[in-house]
DNA sequence: CATAGCTATAAGCTGTCTTTATGAGTCATG
DNA sequence: CATGACTCATAAAGACAGCTTATAGCTATG
């Protein structure tokens, strides 16, 4: 099809021409000099082998070719500008959120009512996948990712310090006689024992816990599992503050320790800087950040209460 | 409507890269480079504020708003090509000649149906207008105009010389008893004796003709209407030899003298210089030239044959 | 008549788009 | 595995389309 069009900027000028039946109220539309509309006519005409209005001293007239042309093409760009504008709305309407499964499940699933309520139009689609993800391939949004927070051509914004320090049930503690001192963890099952996290607490806690074999990176992502298993009482698991706020909070999970690690790493929102305006992106944004500051002062307050029970306690 | 649509050019890239789901496809098609289409492709994507296309290693696929823009833009830009196919073809069919009255009548009508023949699919309208035509303002294909051959902006072909000489009918001759010598016609009527022509052509048969008044034109395009007089016995007229081949042949009038004035100005086929390659306008223009030529010769021969037998007779 | 309103044209500049050249990633293959 | 073939991305530099400015010409209108 199409085998050399004529140029589509001539085309664009002439549908506008032919709407208005005058050179000098389309360049006013189009925005550009009455010179350079006369400029794309003629060159049109040229290429289209015919002359496309009839210049008469007040008001030109199509030709027959030219009222041949006109609908069609006014048809056309009308298509062209429905279609932008339809797939930007649909597109508007769907923010597809990647993030960390235990992040979603432990921290955004019980806030994201919040943000449904205030942005009704917009459907959250939440896609849990492990992988970093790259949004050259994938059809995503706005991530949650983990790391050093330095990614080529994103936006960051850190959410919370992926900070680390032991877990585990009340039961589990109770049955060892509580837990005193970090060293009374190690007469318990350890979950997940190669974890790096292990190794530098209680390098920090000044514990010899040379038994324990290491891998070089945390395994971050799946907390939740290791929680689940804390909860039941099966071990100790190693685990980050901001995402057990709530099992902390209603004493399923016991932090024993004030002791907490700290590898540099932390949680981001991510994406792609060249779509830092989109709308929906700007709305959860900033949604997104205040929520996470509201969860920062709200533990802060907590951990004080807290330690002012024990200190009185 | 289309408060600042997309550019065009990144547009028209989309639509290619969206058929073949290949940049360096695409870029082949529209004959321009892989890294162009990377760039106007980047540029929509930015303006949109939508990724278009997933990159996988080896192959691209749409996104979900790509997948709602491409059918849409393939089709508007199927509705321009069609659009430029079918005016330009529309017009094609249809040739609009405009064309003085005398020519039409005593040359061009008897050959038409010639051309008619040749192209079965090219209508032909005539425009018998005796104004000059201005083909920016008048939606005329060709024209045949008389006069000095040069208008800006077209292209122009001698056709004959517009010369003149005396011409009357057999029976208005021979009421004087014939005629002899160029002062004979001065006892007959003479149609329209203003004529710059009528002056001319005494001067240069070396006749006083002081009384005839002399208008600075010539009213070579109402030739016709003279001849018609003059073919009544009602009078001379001063006519140009090409247009009443016919009626010097089959003897409705007759040239008395050789003596054939000639001021210079001619026939002309004219055309817009920015339309010489339009198809119906190129096969037009082939067929008059080829035509006046087969003419030429034609009359030439007659005037041999006229001359022999008035020597021999 | 003179003015206002329209298009045409010429010349020059600007910025878009293109090319060239290169890189980097992935898949197939011997 | 290592290599080659194929993909898209990127950077820098160049070309040229298309815009603007300025001016002229035309004609209907008051």
């Amino acid at each position: 099809m199409s085998f050399q069009l004529p140029p589509l900027t001539a085309t664009r000028v002439f549908e506008a021409v032919a709407r208005h039946l005058s050179f000098t109220k389309a360049a006013r539309e189009l925005g550009m000099t009455q010179a350079a509309v006369s400029y794309q006519i003629k060159l049109l005409e040229e290429r289209v082998g015919a002359q496309l209005f009839l210049r008469h001293p007040r008001h030109i007239e199509l030709t027959e070719v030219g009222q041949r042309l006109a609908p069609a093409i006014t048809d056309a760009f009308a298509i062209i500008g429905e279609a932008y504008s339809a797939a930007r709305s649909g597109a508007e309407g769907v923010l597809c959120v990647s993030t960390i499964l235990t992040f979603a499940s432990n921290w955004l699933a019980r806030r994201l009512g919040a943000f449904q309520m205030a942005y009704p139009s917009l459907a959250v689609r939440l896609d849990t996948s492990s992988r970093l993800i790259d949004f050259a391939r994938e059809d995503v949004d706005i991530a949650i990712r983990s790391g050093g927070g330095k990614w080529p051509g994103t936006e960051t914004h850190k959410l919370f310090s992926a900070d680390f320090t032991p877990m585990l049930s009340p039961a589990l503690a109770a049955s060892i006689g509580g837990v005193h001192k970090p060293a009374d963890l190690l007469r318990l099952p350890i979950m997940d024992p190669g974890d790096i996290w292990w190794k530098e607490w209680f390098k920090l806690a000044g514990v010899d816990a040379g038994e324990l074999a290491s891998r070089t990176a945390s395994s971050m992502g799946a907390q939740m599992y290791e929680a689940s298993a804390a909860i039941a009482g099966h071990g100790v698991a190693i685990l980050t503050r901001e995402l057990f706020q709530a099992e902390l909070a209603d004493g399923r999970l016991i932090q024993p320790f004030d002791l907490v690690g700290d590898d540099g790493h932390s949680y981001w929102l991510v994406y792609p800087t060249s779509r830092r305006n989109v709308p929906k992106i700007k709305a959860f944004r900033e949604w997104l950040l205040a929520e996470v500051e509201t969860s920062r002062k709200e533990n802060t307050e907590a951990r004080r209460a807290a330690e002012v029970a024990r200190a009185s306690g």
